[in-house]
DNA sequence: TGAAATGTTGGGGCG
DNA sequence: ACGCCCCAACATTTC
């Protein structure tokens, strides 16, 4: 009789999970193990809202193998010596994990495997994660890229279509005795109830990730291209923390999306395609560049003259309280939900690291804390992206008006109303920008500036100039 | 996956 | 009728 062990990570479901496959497959006893490392003193454990997240994910996932035979089983702790006591008490064979790419996490797992593998067990590891995983992409010299679009026409030439695995039938038995903590007891989510918006705001696991698909390849994904920049309608697919903890998989999304579909996927469909291929990108660029979650990916913005003494600043951003609607809109619809809508993120973090010279990786750390998506690779990538020091990164140059921004991209003011209450009164002419809004007609709108509601934090036009001068210093640095 | 400054054009008011 | 100026509206350039 064999005994395996598989190992979940971020890969929180049963189907399209080829390690669960293999491992149900091949051992007459399957371990489902779940090991959470609560180690404060990384710099990038898990944040709280993410924890909120694998809280619901783990309950859900226990749930689904309880619903076709054992149970997950829970630990807490380093999983090495965790992984070596169950394989030793319970006569373990083979080991099976997903593979995740994080540098730490590589490294972990290098270490996991060379460890097994001297010890005489077998480990398999698969992809579960990516359609293409980063090194099965590369220019013609055998380099990483470095920008995306190549990066994309390679992926599209490799064809976006990978066929996802099934769940299996049943799962194999527990073997006897196997302890378990329980979920409650890792203490996931808040002591403090923060939290309550999120339960009005997420469905969480394998389920509901296939159903929120489903739901947009119905409504928004045929109007996506344009309609995924507008805050205030729901136009996006709000995959983001299921693919994140692996609820779903990316090769699951493109195949129903190029499966189903009567009429092809055209122009809306590929643009969705595009973003799952830059959630690709990501892991590519920090997999073959690990320095870029801390330093800068164009060196020569090591020396970009950040503001010091900025601590009152970053606190009004992140509060919501920088006096432009629509990124305070975000900033709040962040602290409720747990997710702010894309063209929000570029916008307010425009105005963190241009206008307020903030270093981004303030931005980067505050998401990462309250975001149930924070996923490190895009993370890194997407805040590089707006300070301009990333691999292809948006041009120093390019700074958000939040103002123009806020008119055009939610010109009725819906977003605002509904995160900015103190505002919601207000006409669309002056919803973005209330300072400007006659004294009788913000009465007349209940709004009492600096009462209700801050005037704008910085001058745009003054802090725009300042950030020109001071970016365009690097641009003109040698490499 | 910008915005502002600058340049160009053409219709209309006016002497 | 004609030229001149003004200034939207649009295009191009610059950061």
């Amino acid at each position: 009789m064999t005994t395996a062990i598989i190992w979940f990570r971020r890969d929180l479901r049963l189907s399209d999970n080829p390690a669960l496959l293999a491992a149900v497959e091949r051992a007459d006893f399957v371990i489902p193990l779940y090991i959470h490392q609560s180690r404060l003193d990384q710099p990038w454990s898990i944040g709280s809202a993410s924890r909120w997240w694998l809280h619901q994910s783990l309950r859900a996932l226990d749930s689904s193998i309880r619903s076709v035979g054992s149970g997950l089983v829970i630990r807490q702790g380093e999983p090495l010596e965790i992984l070596r006591e169950i394989a030793a008490t319970h006569g373990v064979q083979s080991v099976y994990w997903n593979r995740l790419y994080d540098p730490d996490e590589v490294a972990r797992d290098t270490h996991i495997k060379k460890a097994f593998k001297d010890g005489g067990l077998a480990v398999e590891t698969f992809n579960s994660a990516l359609l293409y995983e980063p090194w099965e992409i590369s220019r013609s010299g055998g380099e990483p890229y470095r920008v995306f679009t190549p990066f994309w026409k390679a992926m599209q030439a490799l064809g976006l279509k990978r066929a996802p695995e099934p769940a299996p039938a049943t799962m194999s038995p527990l073997p006897d005795g196997v302890r378990s903590d329980s979920i409650d007891s890792l203490e996931l989510l808040p002591r403090i109830p923060w939290d309550q918006g999120f339960y009005e705001s997420w469905s969480v696991g394998e389920a509901a990730a296939y159903a929120r698909l489903s739901e947009f390849r119905n409504t928004a994904l045929a109007h996506y291209k344009t309609g995924r920049d507008f805050p205030g309608h729901v136009g996006t697919s709000r995959l983001s923390p299921h693919l994140h903890f692996g609820e779903i998989s990316p090769r699951q999304v493109v195949n129903l999306l190029l499966h189903d579909l009567d009429f092809g996927c055209g122009t809306d469909c590929l643009s969705y395609l595009r973003e799952i291929a830059w959630r690709e990108f990501a892991v590519h660029l920090l997999f073959h560049f690990p320095h870029t979650i801390d330093s800068p990916m164009d060196a020569r913005f090591k020396g970009l003259p950040w503001r010091k003494d900025y601590e009152n600043d970053l606190k009004q951003w992140q509060r919501g309280l920088t006096g432009f609607p629509i990124i305070d809109a975000g900033m709040r619809e962040l602290w409720h939900t747990g997710w702010m809508h894309n063209r929000v993120r570029m916008i307010a973090a425009s105005l963190l690291t241009k206008n307020l010279l903030i270093p981004w990786h303030e931005g980067a750390r505050w998401f990462w804390d309250t975001l149930v998506d924070a996923d490190l690779a895009s993370n890194t990538m997407g805040w590089q992206w707006t300070a301009g020091c990333g691999a292809d990164a948006a041009p120093y140059f390019r700074i958000f008006n939040p103002i123009l921004q806020g008119e055009r991209f939610d010109p009725q003011g819906e977003y605002i109303r509904r995160w900015v209450p103190e505002l919601s009164a207000l006409s669309s002419r002056f919803i973005h920008k209330p300072w400007e809004a006659s004294e009788s007609l913000l009465a007349d709108s209940d709004v009492k500036l600096e009462k209700d509601y801050p005037r704008p934090m910085i001058d745009l036009k003054e802090s725009r100039e300042r950030a020109l001068t001071a970016f365009g210093v690097i641009k003109s640095s040698a490499l």
